[in-house]
RNA sequence: GUGAGUGUAGUUCAGUUGGUAGAGCACCAGGUUGUGAUCCUGGAUGUCGCGGGUUCGAGUCCCGUCACUCACC
């Protein structure tokens, strides 16, 4: 796997945490890291050198999304994402993995209805307004942007990948519900594995015929949603698993919807069963709360819209927890969003200035609070980088999340 | 001075043949975890201009009065 690599840095006792750094084409990434989403290839309401200047290490963006606009031969005409949207770092894409299921079946909406006690199963076999289809081929879905019809399979998802030409790239996968059956959860398992064998098998073929090209790191993606059995069983499939060069997966993703009271556990299990020479990327999440037990139980790095999205809606963290800067309470705070931040926004805006943006639906303020937000995550994880470190783990962990109020 | 019209939530307005008031925006408070997210959920709010009258009951009908708007003198 030329010119990509992971090596392990410093170790937590007992338990799979570690520091280390993923060599990629386009740089290194020292773990545990953060790595903002930005979706249609950009960080939305910032630019690509402010999340330079934030420390962020690396951005991943998504395969569903730039495949429909602007289609990824034109990301491959500009020289690539990093290219196309200016960002020189490394770079990730989903696979779309995930559109199957907030397309297909909406998380909220299966949620809502286990009070109804119908299970998305029934929603899948019964839904009407349902813009996607799984088989075990692949996913056929219409477009949210011009409701076109589309079929995604493991191939496919190789191939956009490819053309989108980011550094590390997931394979396609099927995400569940918390509500399908265990019965459900088993057969989409065994798809998913299934998916990530042929996935690995496109990933070879397209490695050799774009052997010009910077190398792609191939990440494998488990599923298994809470049950322990299911969760192992997915490892221990994709980490047998080799491709036509006998190599396996590069790296593997953890995902699946899950209960945030299992997050630990379940990412446990997963790096108990998972080779410790290549990085996991725990997908989805970036609350101080569930960063600590990620990277706590094997997490190397993580990636999530929250810190994004929020700041889009005027919600900002601080060590002392999260707060709204539209409340009328900050109307006259001429102190900055968070006192130790060493943001942009922080050393140059007050409370008062970003609350009066809001109210005035002015969109800076966004930008404000983006910056301020992606740069509490970056900064957040760059110290649990620094206590593993220095062995200091576990007591940075009690004092910051007593001052959180977690 | 004459004629006409309008006065209902902070605001713009809706209120069916009379049955003790609603909406949008604003306001207040939350939420958002591989972005279908300038999105979603809740909440508070009224001497229906004022005074009489008719009626079991009036924001709705009648009389008076005040304010504002327009037109004409």
């Amino acid at each position: 796997m030329g010119g990509f690599d992971f090596t392990v840095g410093t170790r937590l006792d007992g338990r799979h945490g570690r520091t280390g750094t993923i060599r990629t084409p386009h740089g290194e990434i020292r773990t545990p890291a953060f790595v903002p989403v930005g979706t249609q290839a950009t960080v939305k309401a910032v630019l690509p050198e402010t999340m330079r200047e934030l420390g962020a290490q690396a951005l991943l963006a998504n395969a569903y999304h730039l495949y429909l606009r602007p289609g990824p031969d034109i990301v491959d005409e500009a020289g690539g994402l990093g290219a196309f949207m200016n960002w020189d770092g490394p770079t990730f894409t989903d696979s779309g993995g995930f559109q199957v299921m907030s397309l297909g079946v909406g998380f909220k909406k299966v949620l809502a209805m286990e009070s109804v006690g119908v299970s998305s199963d029934d929603v899948i076999a019964k839904g009407k307004e349902r813009l996607a289809h799984v088989d075990d081929d692949g996913v056929t879905f219409k477009s949210h942007v011009d409701g076109s019809r589309h079929r995604f399979t493991p191939e496919v998802s190789m191939r956009i990948q490819h053309q989108l030409g980011a550094d590390i790239i997931f394979a396609f996968d099927e995400l569940t519900t918390l509500m399908n059956t265990r019965d459900y959860q088993e057969r989409s398992v065994a798809r998913t594995h299934a998916w990530a064998k042929r996935c690995l098998d496109e990933h070879h073929r397209l490695t050799v015929e774009r052997a010009h090209r910077p190398y792609q790191a191939l990440f494998g993606v488990i599923q298994g949603a809470q049950y322990e059995d299911l969760r192992r069983q997915a490892c221990r499939g994709l980490a047998a698993l080799t491709g036509p060069d006998g190599g396996g997966f590069d790296g593997y993703g953890i995902g699946g919807a899950l209960e945030k009271h299992s997050l630990g556990e379940i990412v446990g299990w997963c790096c108990d069963e998972l080779p410790e020479d290549r990085p996991r990327h725990m997908l989805g999440i970036s609350e101080p709360e569930d960063v600590f037990v990620a990277v706590a139980n094997g997490a190397d790095t993580f990636d999530c819209v929250n810190p994004s999205r929020v700041a889009r809606n005027a919600a900002v963290y601080t060590l002392d927890g999260r707060y709204n800067i539209d409340g009328s309470r900050y109307r006259r705070d001429f102190t900055p969003i968070d006192p130790d931040c060493d943001c942009y926004t922080c050393a140059h805006y007050t409370r008062a200035y970003v609350h009066h943006l809001f109210r005035a639906k002015e969109m800076l303020a966004s930008t404000l609070c983006t910056i301020h937000n992606q740069r509490f995550t970056i900064r957040l994880v760059d110290r649990v980088r620094d206590a593993i470190d220095r062995g200091d783990f576990d007591q940075f962990q009690s004092e910051t999340l007593a001052r959180w109020g977690a």
